[in-house]
DNA sequence: TGTACATTCTTGTATATACAAGTTTGTTGA
DNA sequence: TCAACAAACTTGTATATACAAGAATGTACA
C-alpha cells in the first residue's frame, strides 16, 4: 500500500512531470499533428502513456484548458481549441461581417432591449438632458456559438426613434445605425479590463479575465447618435487600431 | 482507511466545496476585512476551518491565484494581491511618471541595448533602407518590483545618434526621446494579444495571458524617430485611450 | 419497432497520504 | 557573539483511491 512511492520533486531534468505532458501536447498542436477539434487522449490514456497518475495527467489538461489551448467536456472528452481569431481593425466595422469574413457562423443573444431614463453620464455622452428617455440594449455577439463581444448601448431616441422595433437578429445595432444615421465622427476609448460578474457570465468567462473594452460614441450630422461599450474577451478576439494624434 | 468518505458531488446547495471557500475569501477581500498584502490562512488552516481536505482548500487558493486575486510564495504563505492599478490615458506619457503618480516605486530591467541592422519591417517603419543600422532596445518596466510593461524599441540612429549611450535607469527611452526630438505625430496600433514565451518570462506571467499590445511610431519634424512595441499584462495594468477618426 | 435500462466510456469533485523544497525561528555549541 | 543546525511552519508535486455525473453505445424486453 506504500510500496513504489518513487514520486515527487525534480527527478531527471528539474521540470515537473505535468509540465512535460503539457509540452508534449503543445508540440503536437503546434506541429499540426493535432488540429483544431482533434480529440486529445483521455486522462487515463495519458496517465498510462506517461506513466503518471491520472491526477497528474489531469493537471496538464486542466492547465492547458485554463490557458485556452484545450476545451474539455464532461462525458465527451478533451479537444484542441480553435486558435484565437485574427484581429480586425479598430474602425467602425460590423462584428457580424468580421465573423462572416472568418467563415464562421454569426449569432447573437439579446439580453436587454428597453427604454429607460438617462443617467448623468449617459445624458452627457448623448447630449441630452438628465432623465430624458433613452434606448438601452445589451447584446452578446457569438462566433460559432462562442461569445466574442458584449455590447451595451445607449441610443438617442430623437435621432433614431424606431430603434426598439428593429430585429437585431438579422442586422446588428451598428449596421442599422450606420444605415439610418451616417456617421461623421466617432469618439473611442480603449482599455484593458478584468471582466466583472455581469460581463463574465454573458461572455462565459471567469470574472477577472482580461478583456479589451471599447467605449464608442458615434455622431452624425444631427448630433450624437449612440454611446456603446464593447467588451471582447482577450483570449477569443484580437483587435487592431490605427490612431493618430 | 475508508471510513468517513462522506465526500463528493453536490451535497447541500449544488456548488462544489472549493467554490464556497473561494467565495468566502473573495468576500473578506471585497469587504475590506482582508486588505492588500494581508496574509490569508494557510491551506491546512482553511482545510480545518471548512472541514475539507488540504487539497480542496489548496484548489481554492490556486484558482484565486490564477485569477490574480492572491499571490502565493513557497515557504512564506498566501497573500492578498494588490488591486489592478487604475489606468492612464493612451497618450504619449511616461511609464515612470505613471508609476510615480500612483505613489509606487519605479524601476526597470534592461534586457537588450544594441545596434543591429534593420529588417524589412523595421526599415519601412523608420523610413530607412533595409539593412541600415538601427538601435534596438528591450526594457521591462516595473511597478513596485512587478513588471507592468515590456518595451521593445527600434530607434533611428541618424536622428538620435547618442541613444545607446543613455542611462535608461534614470530616464526612460520615451522620456529621453521626447526631450531630444520633440514629437509632431504619433502612429499607434492597439490590440489584445496572448503573451508569447519571451514576453511571458519577461513580464513574469503565463504564456497565453491576455495583454494589451501597443505599436507606436513616433515622428518629429525631421522624420520617424522611433518604433516601439509596448506590452502590458492585462491583469496588472489598465490603459485608456482617446481616439478620433 | 422502439423504449428503457445497463454498461462503459469520459471528465469532475473530494479525500488521505507522502515527500520535496523554501522560509522563519529558535537552539545549540564553538 | 555568531555560525551551524534543527524544528516547525509554509507551499509545491505526485500518487492512489472513491464516487458523482454527463454522454455514447449496446442490449433486453414489451
Amino acid at each position: 500500500m506504500s510500496s513504489q512511492f518513487s514520486t515527487t520533486g525534480a527527478e531527471n531534468g528539474s521540470q515537473p512531470r505535468y509540465a512535460a505532458i503539457k509540452a508534449h501536447i503543445r508540440a503536437q498542436i503546434e506541429s499540426g499533428e493535432w488540429p483544431a477539434h482533434f480529440r486529445v487522449p483521455s486522462e487515463n490514456q495519458l496517465a498510462q502513456d506517461f506513466n503518471v497518475s491520472r491526477m497528474t495527467a489531469r493537471r496538464a489538461l486542466s492547465e492547458l484548458t485554463d490557458e485556452g489551448v484545450l476545451i474539455r467536456s464532461q462525458g465527451l472528452g478533451t479537444f484542441v481549441a480553435e486558435p484565437v481569431p485574427a484581429g480586425s481593425l479598430l474602425e467602425v466595422r460590423n462584428i457580424a461581417d468580421e465573423v462572416a469574413a472568418r467563415g464562421h457562423s454569426y449569432s447573437n443573444r439579446i439580453l436587454k432591449l428597453e427604454q429607460t431614463t438617462a443617467s448623468t453620464e449617459v445624458a452627457v455622452a448623448l447630449g441630452l438632458t438628465e432623465g430624458s428617455a433613452v434606448f438601452h440594449s445589451i447584446i452578446v455577439h457569438l462566433d460559432n456559438g462562442l461569445p466574442i463581444q458584449f455590447e451595451e448601448r445607449y441610443t438617442n431616441p430623437t435621432l433614431v426613434p424606431e430603434y426598439l422595433q428593429q430585429d437585431f437578429s438579422t442586422a446588428t445595432p451598428n449596421e442599422y445605425l450606420t444605415r439610418v444615421a451616417p456617421l461623421t465622427e466617432v469618439d473611442t476609448t480603449v482599455e484593458a479590463i478584468g471582466a466583472d460578474d455581469t460581463v463574465g457570465s454573458a461572455l462565459e468567462i471567469q470574472p477577472g479575465t482580461a478583456c479589451l473594452q471599447i467605449w464608442r460614441r458615434t455622431k452624425s450630422s444631427a448630433g450624437t447618435v449612440s454611446f456603446a461599450r464593447l467588451v471582447h474577451p482577450g483570449n477569443r478576439y484580437r483587435l487592431g487600431a490605427q490612431l493618430r494624434f
